[in-house]
DNA sequence: ACAATATAACGTACGTCGTACAGAGTTTCA
DNA sequence: TGAAACTCTGTACGACGTACGTTATATTGT
């Protein structure tokens, strides 16, 4: 269970219901929801139980109707999970920032806090993503990061790319930890306690020299619950170091504000 | 549908099968398969047709044997797909070469290689990772392609997590887009056709002067086929810029070989 | 006032999944 | 020759997304 896959269904209908412009029916029973109310509820499932409990079914029981009551207002669960998704990145705010460095910094943090207000959203596959207002805002905000610092626009593009993919790397790193300790009671610690010497009896130390000293010294390090945002602070000061070393070999290198 | 977690069942069997440290029983029938034998198959299944087409009864058709006959040899697909994991980490090579630059790329290239032969990977949630031995050797290699350059173990950890992760990260657009186009049936260029005139009807594009400028490009080079292996060596010298800065600025430099 | 029509909501049903459970068949040991 | 240990199988349960057909409700045209 649980990767969902986004644009799956009829491209104009989806995109209705992403910009949101359902021309109200002039005949018929009052409609007793919204398209936007089912996604409130879905996200807040999903926000609370994680993608796997998000079923029509459950939807329909939050909102106390049928379960076939939503297909009215949505077409079917995959265009769903599409606004969802859509709806969610326009929590994402401005790129503001005196440098490119700050403003791509910026870009890396606000995913970074996105992703662990809604894990469900890692768990979506955007390879067509979903053209609502947010997910087109949220392209042109992270380009305007980088705008006049001397890149090509392809490289604008790739180096956007680059920040948004580690952020969400790192995002599924910490996410994972935290939902592997809420799925199985067991905290990180607890269970190296339970694998670690059954697995000392197929593992022979000395064959594995390096990982034995560094998985000691990570392990004392990723007890702490401040571990994966320190690997993300790690990470994300070498991308942008890369990036400089990019940015600073060019002719108008520093560029502009 | 299809993420799986890792890391679900008993810790001691789940060992033991990802060690294969089978007693062979003393009584009863001859057994008919062996535990390798339904991973092997589950492997090429999962290739072939994807996890989402991964079921136990898919794998026992495959087999010749009924659904419930594969509980004899794996206490259950969680288990099965950490085994499945482990045993696809073992198709990673020794990461040689004369710097740690060449090292560290070498990892890279061979993760990007890995996730596009088994796709399925980047389905499986990896934050309790099945401990089996290839993928304790994964970790052993990695590390030691940074090993005396100057870093601390913390430090070493954390290269290794940046660079797996990043490599991850372009395979999984990567894999993202050609899975796409083999599921809906049709190309991006196809795809975009149908959005985009649809799409142009809400969206104007002076309200997102640098996304229509940086998408067109973006864009027009994307629907080249090589385009997300691009988008990775761009990203990885990025990355690897970064970590030499790093370096770079240690006592002991570039360290050995 | 009333019939035509469009829409909303619902109940039922199908084929999928993982797997619990009980029983039948097979091999080895006492 | 049992008894015990093991393999294998058939049936069944409750979940899922959603196709389909029906009924209830509101507006429109007469």
């Amino acid at each position: 269970m649980t990767t969902e896959y986004s644009g799956g269904g009829d491209p104009k209908r989806s995109l209705e219901l992403l910009w949101g412009v359902r021309d109200r029916p002039k005949r018929g029973p009052k409609p007793r929801l919204t398209a936007e109310e089912i996604v409130r509820a879905a996200i807040a499932l999903a926000d609370a139980e994680g993608l796997e409990a998000l079923s029509m079914r459950r939807i329909a029981d939050e909102l106390g109707v049928s379960p076939m009551s939503i297909y009215t207002y949505v077409p079917g669960k995959a265009e769903l999970i599409d606004v969802m998704v859509d709806r969610a990145f326009g929590e994402l705010t401005a790129a503001s920032g005196d440098t490119w460095r700050a403003r791509l910094e910026h870009v890396a943090r606000d995913g970074w806090d996105l992703y662990h207000r809604h894990p469900w959203l890692l768990r979506v596959t955007l390879a067509r993503p979903p053209m609502g207002p947010n997910t087109i805002a949220k392209y042109e905000n992270e380009l305007r990061a980088v705008e006049g610092v001397g890149l090509t626009d392809l490289e604008m593009d790739s180096v956007v790319a680059l920040v948004t993919g580690f952020a969400e790397s790192a995002a599924r790193a910490s996410v994972g930890a935290a939902e592997a300790e809420r799925r199985s009671g067991i905290s990180d610690a607890q269970w190296w306690e339970a694998v670690g010497p059954a697995l000392a009896t197929f593992v022979n130390e000395d064959d594995y020299p390096i990982g034995s000293r560094v998985g000691t010294a990570a392990g004392m390090e990723y007890n702490a619950p401040a571990a994966p945002s320190r690997a993300f602070e790690f990470g994300l000061a070498r991308v942008l170091d890369g990036i400089e070393a990019l940015i600073g070999s060019r002719p108008d290198g520093a560029g502009p504000s």
